[in-house]
DNA sequence: GTCTTTTATGAGAATAGATCTCAACTATAT
DNA sequence: ATATAGTTGAGATCTATTCTCATAAAAGAC
């Protein structure tokens, strides 16, 4: 699968933290009455430096990679925290495949396409779609949840391949 | 995929209104080389009855349940075929969990709705965001695939509750 | 019909991601 | 420092799906 972050279309990042997020982080585990313990600070500062979303095993195997070996249960355990409270977003990208994406500052509402072939995840902002979506949960029987919308397709690279 | 799989052929089933889907399953396999075998059948003919997603389990009990026992195997190994063929799509509602829905003759291209509470499939048709979604695939550094678009929220029911 | 060849099928093992259990560990308040 | 309550790791467990392979059964040949 892939890795690296080659954005092309990117989603306004709104950056320029004093703190960075792996310590906003932290601050939220605590407000939320959570203690500091070393997983938690461990699979943080990975994610704080990962641009693109990890898988858990991603996860797992980075974080043993660099020597803070971090066990399974714990990675679900955190990052369900963290979706919880909001600090990261669950993106199901198929075949029963969920990876995990840091949601920094700013409004951030965004989607994401991902590439069958290579796995690749690209998030993306439109307006024209984020209208078509509020009006069809006026019109439907079903409230319409905060879930971002994935489309499938082939990326550039794949595509020409 | 499967061994001795015998080549596909192109989709150029010309929905005939008076024959069953059954039917016209049934011929396409045969168009494309599959032999008629009693799991086969068994499976055409249930997913025929429904009108609703069937998933691989759901098909199983179904069929256990009158007595036309299907293995598991059987279950998925159609489903594929099928869905190569294009008379079935598959329907990914989150949580590694996939339904197959007959594809029925006419254009049909529709997405789907998902309650997250209740399961429950609900199949819809939007100008709005097909229009979007085709800007989109214009716009994006990604070939959009013929896949569906799969919406989560709360059914009527769920929400209300 | 009978034979032959090739495909279909079933039973169960194997995978993979995710979840659960629980004893040991440790952060925090006192 | 101690007590207490939240954290963590190791591995069992679960679930959906895929794989293996021996056997059953189509389709075509004779």
């Amino acid at each position: 699968m892939s890795r690296g972050a080659p954005t092309i279309s990117p989603v306004s990042t709104m950056p320029t933290e004093k703190s960075s997020w792996a310590a906003q982080a932290a601050d939220a585990l605590s407000a939320a009455g959570y203690r500091r313990g070393g997983a938690r600070r461990a699979i943080l500062e990975l994610l704080d430096e990962q641009s693109c979303a990890l898988s858990a095993v991603e996860i797992e195997d980075a974080l043993l990679a660099r020597k803070r070996e971090v066990s399974r249960a714990s990675v679900y355990r955190v990052m369900d925290e963290l979706e919880e409270i909001g600090l990261v977003q669950r993106v199901e990208i198929g075949q029963g495949m969920v990876r995990y994406e840091p949601v920094r500052g700013g409004p951030g509402h965004h989607h994401h396409l991902v590439c069958d072939h290579c796995g690749r995840l690209e998030p993306f902002t439109d307006d024209g779609l984020e209208r078509a979506i509020r009006r069809l949960s006026d019109r439907l029987p079903l409230r319409v949840s905060e879930h971002e919308i994935v489309i499938h397709g082939a990326c550039e690279t794949c595509a020409s391949g």
